[in-house]
DNA sequence: CCTACCGATCGGTAGG
DNA sequence: CCTACCGATCGGTAGG
């Protein structure tokens, strides 16, 4: 490991599949099966609450394992993020893309959401409706990775409402960033309802709300 | 507002010193002049990240002295539900009741709660959706004190929905539930954009969305 | 990847 | 309300 910035270089590799010494290639193994806990116990206890004891605790391994493998506290934090990134790109954007641009997709979005929540894929509800809640107040590099993921997903959004309405499917004059701007909050609203109160009714709320939105 | 609460009124008491048990009426004063400092803290740090060490410092009073005044820590952070309980209905529930019933005491609830989120009342922007997100996932008293009080909310808002439904505000086909859900997410999500992204844009998003559902 | 250890802070108690 | 203190846990380092 002499003289390379292992733990850099793996914030933006995946894939470092083969190396001579080997030690690289366990580590990526070891790093998606303890990111696996991570992304859990944060959506749980928050990106602050996930502390690298109950991690190293959670994924049997000592304290020591998980700083070697992530770092700083602040670079596991924003491991998970990324982690969070592509489960949530997986799950939710994955299957929009697979649908015919146009209204179509819309829904298609809309029901993989509401699934992803209502499915707990992330043990405490929607990874990133707690880290804007909890991050949103904390400046520094977390909060942008996570407000940048945000970005990304409401630019999504309104770009699916704008094929829409390239296809006739809206009428031009819905104003895209408005629109996602209220599906989101619909979504993000019947996430939080639902985590509170251990109720599946908010999602029924948002479905019949968003479809009203979308004719 | 008949159940209010005695603490409030030594706010005009000049001579508080003379009455007879001194000890309570001197904890009293003590107990909100540190209550302010724990309901802005929990709203940027978290009911969990809310320290009894961080409040004795910023309240220069010694740790002791906090456990003295609120006991454990579960009990401290159910004090601070309730002190910012009060403080969001001062705000937002006391400016609509003096509204007149129907759609424009609806209208200025809504104005009142954007207000409120703004102005930042509570440093890190609405107190009561950062506690959601963050006791939803943990089951205990204190996730149960901020399930009650987001209930009372949402019934409130239900309620003043049904009102202008009766007033012949608007129709009688509207569900108040329904309705209630999709205001309160709108509010939400303004808030939640505007505390990540650090802009006022958001309230402008949800006040045109709302004043499309109350025509 | 491990053990052993560091200073700081956590929630809470004892005694005044 | 204070000081003094407790065991546990925090993030992180050293050395292998």
């Amino acid at each position: 490991m002499e003289g390379m910035p292992t733990a850099q270089l793996h914030d933006t590799m995946d894939d470092v599949a083969t190396l001579e010494d080997g030690r690289r290639v366990r580590g990526d193994v070891s790093r998606r099966a303890v990111m696996e806990r991570a992304v859990n116990l944060a959506s749980v206890e928050g990106l602050d609450g996930l502390s690298i004891g109950a991690l190293a605790a959670e994924s049997a391994m000592s304290k020591g394992g998980i700083v070697a493998l992530f770092g700083t506290k602040e670079q596991l934090q924003l491991a998970t993020v990324e982690a969070a990134r592509q489960l949530f790109t997986e799950t939710v954007i994955t299957p929009a893309l697979a649908a015919p641009a146009g209204l179509t997709r819309l829904r298609t979005l809309v029901e993989a959401w509401l699934d992803y929540s209502e499915r707990r894929v992330f043990q405490g509800g929607c990874f990133f409706a707690a880290a804007t809640a909890e991050m949103g107040t904390k400046p520094g590099p977390v909060r942008d990775a996570v407000a940048a993921a945000m970005d990304d997903w409401r630019d999504f959004v309104a770009g699916a409402v704008q094929r829409a309405i390239d296809a006739g499917d809206l009428s031009a004059t819905v104003d895209p960033d408005q629109l996602a701007f209220e599906i989101i909050a619909l979504l993000d609203g019947a996430n939080a309802a639902s985590v509170l109160r251990d109720t599946v009714e908010p999602y029924s709320r948002a479905r019949s709300a968003i479809s009203r939105l979308l004719p």
